[in-house]
DNA sequence: AAAATAATGTTGCAAATTGCGACAATAAAA
DNA sequence: TTTTATTGTCGCAATTTGCAACATTATTTT
């Protein structure tokens, strides 16, 4: 048994029933958030990538685990931010069609088919390092633009929503973007990855100063190349 | 059936498995931040008021139920904070314990006694509005003072103390005390309550000159009596 | 009845934070 | 060599916050 069969175990043997995971899985790519999503082929359909939780697995872990197989990554900033779990949001149709699609025939009261109460956690991680794998169910795993998504599954458009507001309520006092940006990057960087997550612009002196007062960035010597102009420093997140 | 039994279940049946609601409920009296605890009278346990979702049923009204059954209040504010799903939270000893000492003498599968991921949310209420009552398997429900709980069973000492954390870090900028206080309060209670809840003493001036900049409290005409002084303005929440 | 007391409402000012413009520095292009 | 574009830094005004002083007033004390 592999890593992915786990994830998609015939039965529900072995996995809390009726409770799942979601994640919202942001990166940070030419000055566009994206995250990652599911296709189903077959279906047209496109999901947020989703977990099971192990009988003796923690919540959290069993949310890193999913989040591992399906960018694989690991020691990344992920965090819980919402749980789903209106009675609206259970459609046994989608994932019937799903399963009719990978050549499965669930009977009715398959365990999939039931309602779930989902906790949704978001990630943020480096763009460059990640890398996409699907799930069993699914065909492909990529990234996708925020601003420019397909439609979703279920509820899982008012889950990106969600997780995309406490992203931006959090930004200010909660870890900077140290996953969202390679190991080192410019000052100009930082910036564009601010005023991307948050929708607005921001005066350019000002965030300077402020990142610098912060006092968790460390200036590196090594300068940059490559436009006509002064050469930016190149800095990093302190340890 | 009444209201209260709903909430015992004598299966699992009618209800998710496995999934549980835990309720923070702060109160206000007296300078004191203030819990609801239930006991376990023949076990000397006490714990978090608790509750389990029906089948048909939303999270958040599961949760909001659960709240009024406890409390006998309704409209209040109620926020998810985390889900507590470590493995190690499992410990079926205490429930046991209460359901011995009840006069139940439960199987060892029985539903209660298996692990439990729980939604931890928390409410702000009127202290002098909320009248107490006990769930159908505990003796008392009774508010605590914060700073001077009794031990707590399982984990629920962490779900008090994460709780407080969340509630300290959102009083900027969520929603001020509108529950805590009775309708019309002074400028001092208000205060009194910020200190109480963030654990520290904030500077009366400003704390009035930014509330009042806030706009969202209104002055009423009508003055406080009782003190050797000047008699302060009573204010009430804009609706 | 007058004075003292104590908490409250308000104002003024210094310190800290933030927005914004100006200028020097410098790497590449013209 | 000059021009251009972007970056690092500084200065100043506007805003927010901490703190102290003062006027107000309901009750207590004399």
């Amino acid at each position: 048994m592999n890593n992915s069969s786990s994830l998609l175990p015939p039965s529900g043997e072995g996995f809390l029933p009726g409770l799942a995971i979601d994640l919202v899985i942001f990166g940070f790519h030419e000055n566009q958030l994206k995250i990652l999503l599911l296709e189903y082929k077959n279906t047209g359909l496109f999901a947020l990538p989703a977990g099971f939780i192990k009988n003796d697995e923690n919540l959290n872990d069993a949310a890193r685990r999913a989040l591992t197989e399906r960018t694989g990554l690991h020691d990344i900033y992920l965090e819980q931010y919402y749980v789903f779990g209106d009675v609206t949001r259970h459609d046994p149709t989608p994932l019937e069609a799903i399963m009719l699609g990978k050549g499965h025939v669930p009977s009715h009261d398959h365990w999939l088919l039931r309602r779930f109460v989902s906790v949704g956690y978001y990630a943020l991680v480096d763009f460059t390092q990640a890398v996409p794998i699907p799930d069993l169910l699914s065909d492909q795993c990529e990234w996708h633009d925020l601003n420019n998504l397909p439609s979703l599954m279920l509820d899982h458009t008012t889950m990106v929503n969600k997780a995309l507001q406490t992203l931006r309520d959090n930004l200010d006092h909660k870890l900077i973007g140290t996953n969202l940006l390679p190991e080192t990057f410019t000052m100009g960087d930082l910036q564009t990855l601010y005023e991307t997550i948050l929708g607005e612009k921001l005066n350019r002196t000002s965030f300077q100063r402020k990142m610098l007062d912060l006092n968790i960035l460390e200036r590196l010597d090594k300068k940059w190349t490559g436009g006509a102009h002064k050469a930016p420093y190149l800095y990093r997140f302190k340890r």
